[in-house]
DNA sequence: TATATGTATTTTGTATTCATATACTTAATG
DNA sequence: CATTAAGTATATGAATACAAAATACATATA
């Protein structure tokens, strides 16, 4: 057994690890919109040097998460509602795509995998239990993403996630209507085991207009 | 006159600066795929320090431009023929996307820019102004892609662009069937005038299937 | 009192320095 | 002759130092 190659493996730059953080508490609400992020501050919290704060912030730029004014600082991104219907139109899309795709290119260890995710979810609402609810539905929707194998449209739609993620926790802590969510799974999943890309497309994109009007019904009151 | 402000407004931090000056390099296919960024090098040659040179990778990786191996050093991202696939891909379908938004969104203006757009490209046509019918078609999509008014989508479908461009400059230096590319056109105008949705999905997903069925036999020859 | 001006403080931008891991070279050994 | 070990050089990671801009604050002046 060798250590010191596991720890290297382990190994990440202090910038990473940075980013993470601050990432993280971006996504939980921690830091909230419009809120300034200064270098001296965050440094000092983590015990590390402005320079790995600096590197974190340029990524979190990158990632939308944050907007920089030069020589002026960072600051947490705000997200406006047009910017959160933005996000739904084109995750509506996108899942509706990764969905056909998945009908077309799925295979059977994925789809018993999908199978097992959707008992569990059931469990979990037999048993009120929420977050086993809410992971599941991430699961979910994770493995038909995946099943698309396209790595590059699955990278785009969890940045959109991410992005909606960020909006649910600040403005819209709500999470509801568990027997609806289960049933569009159901329809989907039944789209899957048909390799249906039509019927799949349609019932993933139903799913995302849900949500999508739910927000849109919550922003306009 | 407030010559300060100006000045002000103009100002770039040389993060920045090299940020772009990669950027380019690699886009242009200057900087090759799988050649070596080193810190100090880049340094001396554009007179700065390594700060604003590792900022600037660091930026490039979040783009898919390069990829880092802590401890190493920074590597231009290679572009796989199965990557380039998988963008257009992507474009096929955001594209047709962006052209359905367009054709419910888009406003008289811009349908007389796209109009004048079109005939400049009959113009480089009939002058065999290769330079000018690359721009036109650039400009053709860009404006249709604004008029989505879906900023996020616009910069997912830029990057994706750009993702390709690279590939192009590097693998695959043609850009013919400008009659083919001219029809094309004309039917996503027609379609645009009609605000016809479903139309220009269908012409605009047909445009990227042709580059996509394109590159996919150059790349299994 | 309100505005302008000068000064101090804070914060960001950039360069430099130091530490450490990796790559390279050369020499020793089987 | 191949292979490994030691030592050296080089590159990156991170902290610190320095420069310049932005901000806050106090004082002066109308």
């Amino acid at each position: 057994m060798n250590f010191n190659k596991l720890e290297i493996r382990n190994y990440k730059p202090l910038g990473e690890v940075v980013f993470e953080y601050l990432r993280n508490a971006i996504l939980s609400g921690e830091l909230k919109p419009g809120e300034r992020l200064m270098e001296v501050t965050i440094a000092d919290q983590l015990g590390v040097s402005r320079t790995p704060v600096r590197e974190a912030i340029r990524k979190l730029e990158k990632e939308n998460f944050v907007i920089m004014i030069p020589r002026k600082g960072a600051y947490v991104a705000d997200l406006t509602k047009k910017d959160i219907l933005e996000v739904l139109e084109i995750r509506k899309e996108l899942e509706g795509f990764a969905a056909a795709l998945a009908a077309e290119r799925m295979n059977d260890t994925e789809r018993e995998k999908l199978g097992r995710v959707i008992e569990d979810f059931n469990d979990g609402m037999i048993n009120m239990d929420k977050k086993r609810m809410i992971d599941c539905d991430n699961e979910f929707h994770s493995l038909i993403f995946y099943a698309s194998k396209n790595q590059r449209l699955i990278n785009i739609i969890f940045d959109l996630h991410d992005q909606f993620q960020r909006f649910r926790l600040v403005y819209f802590n709500e999470f509801n209507n568990f027997h609806e969510i289960q049933m569009s799974h159901g329809r989907i999943f039944e789209a899957l085991l048909l390799n249906d890309p039509k019927m799949a497309r349609k019932e993933a994109e139903e799913h995302v207009e849900n949500i999508r009007a739910l927000v849109n019904r919550w922003i306009t009151e």
